[in-house]
DNA sequence: CGCATTCACTTAACATGTTAAGTATCTCGC
DNA sequence: GCGAGATACTTAACATGTTAAGTGAATGCG
């Protein structure tokens, strides 16, 4: 833990150190991801005790704020890729939490809604969620953590349209 | 695509808007997954010319700073858990990326280090991975990125020893 | 020593991420 | 109105995330 080994008089290397790279461990990748799952950690045992995942709730929020969506959009909102998005509809409808009909004009799309027995589910868990988020806000500090989004933002609006030419999640 | 489809004179609402929450989209969790997304697709595609991915450079670039490390520490410095970096040496044991050999003291310990082919790899991705991360260095700016390190830093110190009392994955 | 406990890691089971292929429907040109 | 292409989703296949249980080896205590 506290050695370093990088030692350039150690003979002993076997084969490491000889690929210069960034130090790992500060990269952005890593630094979100880190906290990212610093944060979720704090959401994720309230939200298993009502059996729902990460994702499952992140679908629920995103069907509470509307009537119905098409599969598609919920996967832009949710930010679900499609296959994913698509057993998790077919589990949560099979718990009775969403509901879903063809649409009349065209029988390809799917419009998902939240059922009576989502919302119930919702209100349960919305307080606990709220807290957590509140707690968090506290103990980072509310204008840092408006700040800190500020800049995610950014990042995110930094590499738009870097990465491949037909970024489908793209918003339109 | 550019048809919202979000007809007002739907008079049909089934039950949404009831539960009171944060727009879910501005959430904390959301805006580091979307900024984490926007970083790794850049790197995504490299990676798999050379058949791998994220999570298996991930855990080459921890052991290139190294001689050996136990798997649990590993699974520290790579940010993944035990079950998955089982799974994915497993992977790179047989491809010869890595190489295991138990430790003489503790029959329990498995001592992993990387292979003279894993550092070939490496030498072979890290240029261009070196210079997605300066694209986006230069995209963002340098400044305001060590910004956003410093400030996900204290975000996860913010956020220590807040959810389960034996957090396994701190920092000794 | 004997044995319960702890430890390091693996396996298992289920859920999601990711890419590719499949299916049904729609659109459009002719 | 028909057939090629586009669209909206689903299924499939493989890799990882996540939790729980299993296995073998070390530790500690009587």
């Amino acid at each position: 833990m506290t050695k370093k080994s990088a030692d350039p008089a150690d003979t002993t290397v076997p084969a490491a150190r000889q690929v210069p790279m960034r130090d790992f461990s500060r990269s952005l990748p890593m630094s979100l991801l880190r906290a990212r799952e610093a944060v979720m950690r704090q959401f994720r045992p309230s939200l298993r005790e009502h059996g729902l995942t990460e994702q499952q709730w992140r679908i629920l929020r995103a069907l509470a704020s509307i009537e119905a969506v098409e599969v598609t959009e919920l996967a832009r909102t949710a930010f679900l890729l499609g296959p994913s998005l698509s057993r998790i509809l077919r589990d949560l409808e099979a718990r009775d939490l969403i509901e879903r009909r063809t649409a009349k004009a065209d029988q390809r799309r799917s419009m998902v809604s939240i059922s009576k027995e989502g919302l119930k589910l919702m209100a349960a868990v919305a307080p606990t969620s709220e807290a957590i988020y509140a707690e968090i806000t506290r103990r980072f500090g509310a204008s840092k953590l408006a700040e800190l989004q500020e800049m995610l933002g950014e990042l995110e609006q930094s590499l738009a349209g870097l990465g491949s030419a037909d970024d489908t999640l793209a918003d339109g």
